[in-house]
DNA sequence: TTGTAGGCGTTATCAG
DNA sequence: CTGATAACGCCTACAA
């Protein structure tokens, strides 16, 4: 029976017209000390929530946000970014958002660059960020603030590049689970860590992954040996020759874990020198890895959640643009666990 | 530049009135052949989005859906469906959706009738169940179907039960999961399945876990021997008197696959007897099982996403009734895996 | 069977 | 500075 607070009553109540009212709520100026206060009295005795679907119906005005991650034709794993970016601008397509997309090629500074300049002069009312390198996301960063345009990042937390938003997976805890994986059921071993195109690629990214995963080592076990190494791309001589080296030197190696989404690279190796005794960990569902995990050359993938980072990073955008909501300076999302068990559950 | 296409442009390209192309669309009938084709042809040439904002906004109307589910004072698994309700009803009350609670004794069959009779009387234009009593659940939807009056299910699936969607896992693909589980690391073993208060909660339920569990058992191994048992509440004398009996006749025991939420009964116990080399694997993230994963008494919890579930069947109806879109008729959710490790990413 | 007018709650505009 | 008034796109009612 009680209707909802409309801006219509707020006035009658203050005897104030609704434009008054408006300019209040919104602070737009242009009100005199006497109408303010008539209006903020009634404000402070009643809890307006205003109509979210007359507001975005009446102003119809329409957000550019500019998206700005790498090809997912040079890396796969950004397709899967690329799907939540797409459900999101479905979701939100009716309250005025659209999205641009800017790759870039992950392997060089820069053509991020050259499309980070693109999308400022594109002037965007929000900018969706993978972070990459370090000094260049920083640069841009800084160059948003100039410019006023909000920015939310996802995937690789950076230190000290303060958006209005990160969203990925807590790294640190993320090698640490890796871990627990590796030990669970046989607690002793050795256990080699790759990195693969470290160089070119995240390097902190992969780093903290390894950190995690040492610390919980270190705490849970006194037979454990790791050892690291770092891989080119596996159509350079050295990726096998990296790997035959380090089989030698350390024959009783029992685990690997491959600490991105290029699991499949080791993976085949592994099928193709015989060695499937191993266990071997490794990051994210595409496409290329899911057949290895399915014949149990792969044991299992940490699951980044790679489509709702981005699927979320717009909706935060949204938040910020539509509905002026407040949303999390960081939002760390679930590290999933996938077998060859419950991978369709996931697909 | 190019706008969105409006009822009004429609109208005008079709040469007939508003109210006509809304007849059309909406086919409430009235509507001569001749205008009817003029519209139609339009329509097929253009791709007609409705503007779901004005539309709510314009209609006004508030639906209300009954939540039909166990109490959570009497069994706390219940409590993460609240969370997914409460979610639901905040991001889709704009939309006009107001849900109230019928919750109910999930130990007497009674309860639910008297509860389930209290919502037809109550004419909602949806429900949300949580159904436990093949038998009830069956005549609940037939009355659905008389008064006309959608109905979404979630987390049991009961068999010829055809709600307008259901939402869950696959429980015998999440037996499988729990069975590989428990042979990670160690292919061989004798492993207990635990059903408890198998009798009095939903028996189906906890039966296709068991076969999943079996099922993956045969396929992969040959030295692994699986037993069941079923226990009272843990108030009940025969709780240890059991469990001592299994431990005597099998000593030799290396894990235990509990069905059902209350994994903690039977933590407590291997606590208690100092029975910590077991693999315990259990379900759902209820408050009484998170010390034990913390310390390891309970190695893994599968995640059957409760909160999820309970959130996207709102959603569904939500769907259903205010925007008449279609909606899957049944949604597996994904088989999530957690142990200490990764459970604060999950909460 | 058809067309039109009024209203949903907000915002934007423009005379007073 | 203030208050009316016209959009926004759709739906419902009612008159023709």
């Amino acid at each position: 029976m009680k209707k909802t607070i409309r801006i219509k009553d707020i006035a009658k109540m203050a005897e104030v017209s609704m434009g008054t009212v408006d300019r209040v709520i919104h602070n737009r100026g242009k009100v005199s000390a006497t109408s303010m206060e008539k209006v903020l009295k009634v404000l402070e005795k009643i809890d307006y929530q205003p109509n979210l679907i007359a507001k975005t119906l009446s102003s119809a005005k329409t957000y550019k946000i500019a998206a700005l991650l790498p090809d997912a034709s040079i890396d796969p794993f950004w397709l899967l970014p690329k799907i939540g970016i797409s459900q999101a601008e479905k979701e939100f397509n009716p309250f005025g958002i659209e999205i641009y997309a800017f790759p870039f090629n992950p392997y060089q500074s820069d053509s991020f660059l050259a499309r980070a300049q693109e999308v400022i002069d594109f002037e965007p009312d929000g900018i969706l960020l993978a972070p990459i390198w370090r000094q260049e996301s920083l640069d841009f960063t800084a160059m948003c603030k100039r410019h006023q345009i909000p920015l939310v990042c996802f995937n690789t937390y950076i230190e000290a590049l303060h958006p209005l938003s990160f969203i990925g997976q807590n790294l640190h805890q993320s090698g640490r689970l890796a871990a627990e994986l590796m030990c669970m059921g046989r607690p002793a071993g050795t256990f080699l860590i790759i990195h693969i195109e470290e160089k070119t690629l995240n390097s902190v990214h992969l780093y903290e992954k390894e950190q995690g995963f040492r610390e919980y080592m270190q705490q849970n076990g006194n037979k454990i040996e790791v050892i690291t190494i770092e891989l080119e791309s596996p159509h350079h001589p050295s990726f096998e020759a990296t790997l035959e080296d380090s089989f030698r030197q350390y024959p009783q190696i029992s685990g690997i874990f491959v600490t991105n989404s290029k699991a499949y690279d080791v993976a085949q190796y592994l099928e193709k020198t015989r060695r499937m005794q191993l266990r071997l960990i490794g990051y994210d569902l595409v496409q290329e890895n899911l057949p290895f995990l399915q014949r149990h050359t792969i044991d299992i993938l940490i699951h980044q959640n790679a489509e709702q980072q981005s699927f979320l990073g717009i909706s935060y955008l949204t938040d910020h643009l539509v509905f002026k909501r407040d949303i999390p300076a960081i939002k760390h999302l679930s590290l999933g666990i996938v077998t060859s068990e419950n991978l369709t559950s996931y697909i």
